[in-house]
This record gives C-alpha cells, sequence and structure tokens, in this order.
DNA sequence: CATATTATTCGACATTATGTAGAAAGTCAA
DNA sequence: TTGACTTTCTACATAATGTCGAATAATATG
C-alpha cells in the first residue's frame, strides 16, 4: 500500500515569474500578452517572448485562460485568487494532517495571531457552527 | 520592492525517494545506509548507491544528521516529523494568509472535519487560549 | 497588392532538483 | 594481501522553470 500519510503536493508550485504573472492577471484581469509584459516588467530586464511562453505554460497548466476573440489574445486567470489560495490550501493540508494535526493547528494560530488576529474571532465562529453541523449527525466517517 | 503576498514556498518540496528515506528515518531512528535501503526498497528495483545519495544531498539540505562515529555513518533526521511538518505549515500559512485568510480557515476547517472531528475541539481550546494571550491588545466585541 | 509592424508560435539552451547508479577509494578483518 | 563492505565521486536522465531568438502568421498601411 503506497503510504499515504506524505507530505506531497504542497498545492502548485508556481515559479517566481509565473506567480507574478499570476499576479499581474490577478489583479489586472484579462490582458493582452503585451499588457502583461509591461505590467510585470518593472526595472527587470525580461523580453516579451519570456513572458509569452510562461503565459503559454501557464495556460497549458489550466491556471490561464486564453481567449482568441477579434483583435489580440487575451489572457484571463482560470481561477481567482482565492479559488487558487484554497486548492492549494487543501493539498497541503491533505498532506500535513497526516502528520501532524495538532502541530498544523498550531501553527496556522500562531500565523493568525500574527498576521490577522480577527481572523482568530472568525474561526472559532466557524468552528463552532463546523461542530454543530457534525453534531448529531453521528453516522461514522463521511 | 518585492511583492509579498506571494505564494511563495509552499515548504520544501521532497521529492518522492526523499519522503520514503524520510519517512523510514522518522519511524527507525539513526540508521546505517544499509539499513534504509533495505528499509525503504520494498519490492521497487533500486540501487544502495541511489539512496546513500539521497541521505547524501538530504543531509546537505540539513534535513538529516550524519553522524560517523564508532562503527557505520549513522544517519538520522534533523527534525522530527512534527517539526518539518510545523516548518512546512508555517511557510504554507505565510504565503497563502496573504491571499485569503478566511479561505485558508474554512480549508482547515473543512479538512479537520474530515479527517480528526476531534482536533476541531482542541482548535478552539487553542484559539481561546491565543485570543487570552494576546489579551487587552485584542479588545473587541467578543 | 506589397511591405512594414506587431502578434504568436516554435525551437533551443541554461539551470536546478531529483532519481538513478557505476566506478573509485577507503576500511577492516582474516 | 585479499576480499567484502562502506563511503565518496562522478555522471547521466528527466522535468520544471527562466530566458529568448527565429520563424511564421496577422494586420495595418502606403
Amino acid at each position: 500500500m503506497a503510504r499515504k500519510s506524505r507530505i506531497e503536493t504542497y498545492g502548485s508550485p508556481l515559479g517566481p515569474l509565473e506567480q507574478d504573472v499570476m499576479e499581474f492577471l490577478w489583479a489586472s484581469g484579462a490582458s493582452s500578452g503585451r499588457d502583461v509584459f509591461s505590467g510585470i516588467k518593472s526595472g527587470r530586464e525580461i523580453a516579451l517572448t519570456t513572458v509569452l511562453t510562461v503565459l503559454e505554460r501557464l495556460a497549458k497548466k489550466g491556471l490561464v485562460a486564453k481567449q482568441k476573440g477579434a483583435g489580440l489574445i487575451a489572457f484571463s486567470p482560470a481561477f481567482s485568487r482565492e479559488e487558487f489560495a484554497r486548492t492549494i490550501s487543501e493539498d497541503v493540508f491533505k498532506g500535513i494532517l497526516g502528520i501532524s494535526a495538532s502541530g498544523l493547528c498550531a501553527s496556522l494560530v500562531d500565523a493568525l495571531a500574527d498576521t490577522d488576529p480577527g481572523e482568530l474571532e472568525r474561526l472559532s465562529e466557524l468552528i463552532e457552527s463546523k461542530k454543530k453541523e457534525l453534531g448529531g449527525s453521528t453516522e461514522g466517517k463521511k
């Protein structure tokens, strides 16, 4: 049996340039290749084709949609930042939970307290409702 | 200015073989190269040197400690499974929190409810103590 | 239409990470 | 010294990513 509790995936490993491109698309929405190029190239020396290639690869990965309509081809994020983050989170959690649920929770709480204390409150509420949701319907694993 | 809210790291991206090796070390503690080899090679065809190489690289990365004492060199995990998981978690959270704290929390709660409901209870307690720890600085509706 | 521009696509090379392992060198005991 | 075993070196293969120039396809213009 392939041991499962692997630390596997960690989500989608995007390279720095790919991330810059995604950031731009998330911020600007559908854009032409040149737009993306102009947008992310600040200070750095990078060729237009480099960006085009990345855009192409991202499209192949299904992270950006390529729409060829009337004028130029438009590239747009296939997922919102949130959806993307959530997808990653899920993969990460699946992997790490098998190793140390308590450690994961501890890290989350610490990180939250550090960057967004207010979110702590919302988290407890979230937990409450989830517990309530689980409550009663105790028919084993789901 | 390096835009920060990146999705960056995602933690330590170990390859499958490297993970098998770490799993073995976590389970067995200090072991000789041959032990690791024998331990992880079940069914598969793999050379001893391959494992040794991986062990070596893992050591270079600082994930395993190489102790050369009396007899054979002993390799042992430099971090416990939990510490490792925690390190990964932190990196991941730092990256994702900048994007969507609520999304992250939602994912965690869902994942927890799914794999380890009991941990939900512990999480809320954890949050409570953390809130208390933050104390007055976090005064607000409660 | 013929040509200059701009847009897209192709093909390539560099680097890094990982898997894989044979060859060489080092150890140690019989 | 010899032989078996350990450890190190060296090297190749593949995949992901960054990086482009060249070739090709569209468009626009004179």
